[in-house]
RNA sequence: GGCCCCAUCGUCUAAUGGUUAGGACGCCAGGUUUUCAUCCUGGUAACAGGAGUUCGAUUCUCCUUGGGGCUACCA
């Protein structure tokens, strides 16, 4: 199966776009087919330049790269494919040609209104609460008219000539049979004055030249289905099926915004969130896989995605979710892997750790703990700089440590530690001796575990003790156990 | 205004002509743990409303209400 990605290089990538994507990506993947991806760059003015390469960066870093079409090479902008080229700026004659034909055959007709007609007519329209369509003015035109006003030059369009008295049915993979009238849908621009095609007469062009067989697209697209339906018919083509996909929601459930929300995708990427985590949160809003599994890889969703299984009704983009499962792929890496990646942000604030050698155990320590990776140089700064120890920290009360046995205490766990060869400076070790100190002193376990770590670490809170003990080594751990005593 | 689409916990959603309406996130409580986090257990919370069909509707039909999208020489 054959299905594409057709973004406008008009800026970012937004959220919903790259679901779309996604789920075009899943099903050409599950269908052992083609995802391809076209550049719609008809709007000259709203293009942007970079705006290419940004998407396809995304696509890239989210894992959808595409089969045929547009596609990054080292970095570089490039096509692939034999039914090229796959950016529409560059298939001009191809629009002008079928456009041509479809003016041949009375499909589509030249329109010579003036813009400020047009504006006119849609005021004056609803100012009778009518819909605002086109009143084909220029159909009425003579064929002389007509030659005279072309040969002059006069700017104009080429409007689509919809049949009134149809009815148009059809059939949507995700929303069942929907039917439309003929008299409600408007004569659409097809070629515009400058000779740039609409993203009607385009799509449905390219679609078909493409051999798309699913064309996947957000909802806003549904009520402009009846043209493009008749587009195919008039050309003679037969129409690929049709997935409209609900809208992402803002909290007050209008369509997504940048007022409301962070919508473009980078800025999840500048936050740090995985692409498998934000390719899994998205993947679940407006898809179900009808079992209890939430953690999905993009492998393990190309396995389970079904049309059939996409809801109806928009979704709220509500990103607490994409929070846990941040936490819960994180958790999934390889600790190795994890630590490649926190270490440029840890180094960048420490550059101390640049030479540590443990590196990846100190990581190893904080991957159960940690949402984010910004997170990482705060929950690792105890062992590139010396922690800030006071009395209120050392002290707590729900540990039932009090002001005045930590001088008792520390001086204890100096002498106890003090005591242990550094061979035996391991986990275990440190954990028996600690134990039966507190036991034979009488103590509770936090009685002398919370000061120790709070000692450690200046932190309330942190990995556990031992562990810390562990990784910053005997020395260490003896000296900040004597610079606390001097704090109190 | 017109056309089209949609409607289950706060959010994402499951299921069914007869169920204590299920799961996940969040939140709350408890447990494990030296702290925090993780993890485990439990709790909280929903079928928009009204008719009809039916022995029985959350489920099917219609209406109402509510929400959304489109209504450009933008995509």
């Amino acid at each position: 199966m054959r299905t594409r990605f057709a973004p406008s290089p008009t800026g970012f990538l937004h959220v919903g776009g790259l679901r779309t994507a996604l789920y075009a990506y899943l099903m050409a993947k599950q269908n052992k087919g083609k995802f391809i991806l076209r550049i719609e760059d008809t709007d000259q003015e709203r293009s942007v330049i970079g705006a290419t390469e940004n998407i396809l960066e995304v696509l890239q870093w989210a894992g959808l790269d595409p089969d045929e079409g547009v596609m990054l090479d080292q970095g570089i902008v490039s096509e692939k494919g034999n039914r090229g080229p796959y950016i529409q700026s560059q298939r001009l004659e191809i629009y002008q040609k079928y456009a041509k034909e479809l003016l041949e055959n009375g499909h589509a007709y030249p329109c010579f209104c003036s813009s400020e007609r047009l504006d006119q007519m849609r005021k004056d329209q609803q100012a009778h609460k009518q819909a605002p369509m086109y009143d084909r003015m220029c159909l009425s035109l003579s064929e002389e008219e007509v030659k005279k006003k072309l040969k002059a030059g006069d700017p104009h369009v080429l409007r689509l000539k919809i049949p009134q008295s149809e009815k148009i049915t059809f059939t949507d993979d995700i929303r069942g049979l929907l039917t439309f009238q003929g008299h409600t849908v408007d004569d659409q621009v097809l070629l515009k004055s400058d000779g740039f095609p609409t993203y009607h007469l385009a799509h449905v062009v390219d679609d078909h030249l493409m051999d798309i067989e699913l064309v996947i697209r957000g909802e806003e697209w549904l009520s402009s289905i009846p043209k493009h339906l008749l587009l195919f018919q008039c050309l003679g083509w037969k129409p690929p099926r049709y997935a409209h996909v609900p809208l992402l929601l803002n909290k007050d459930k209008t369509k997504l915004s940048k007022r409301q929300n962070a919508v473009a995708t980078h800025e999840y990427m500048d936050k740090g969130y995985l692409p498998e985590a934000l390719i899994n949160f998205l993947a679940l809003l407006g898809w179900n896989p009808g079992s209890t599994q939430e953690i999905f890889s993009l492998k393990e969703l190309t396995d389970a995605f079904s049309l059939e299984r996409v809801q109806k009704g928009g979704a709220i983009f509500d990103t607490e979710k994409l929070d846990w499962l941040q936490g819960q792929w994180i958790r999934n890496m390889d600790s190795e892997e994890f630590a490649q990646r926190i270490r440029p942000t840890v180094e960048e604030k420490f550059p101390a750790a640049k030479d540590d050698k443990e590196f990846t155990k100190k990581a190893a320590l904080i991957q159960e703990r940690m949402t984010f990776f910004t997170e990482a140089p705060e929950m690792l700064s105890y062992y590139y700089e010396e922690p800030t120890v006071t009395k209120d920290l050392l002290a707590n009360e729900k540990q039932k440590v009090t002001e005045d046995m930590l001088g008792e205490v520390l001086k204890l766990l100096t002498a106890t530690l003090e005591k242990i060869p550094e061979d035996k400076w391991i986990e275990d070790s440190l954990k028996e001796i600690l134990f039966s100190l507190a036991e034979d002193k009488d103590y509770k376990k936090g009685q002398i575990l919370w000061p120790l770590r709070a000692a450690l670490t200046g932190l309330p809170y942190s990995p556990g003790a031992f562990e810390v003990a562990v990784a910053l080594g005997k020395a260490k751990t003896m000296e900040r156990l004597k610079s606390a005593l001097k704090s109190i």
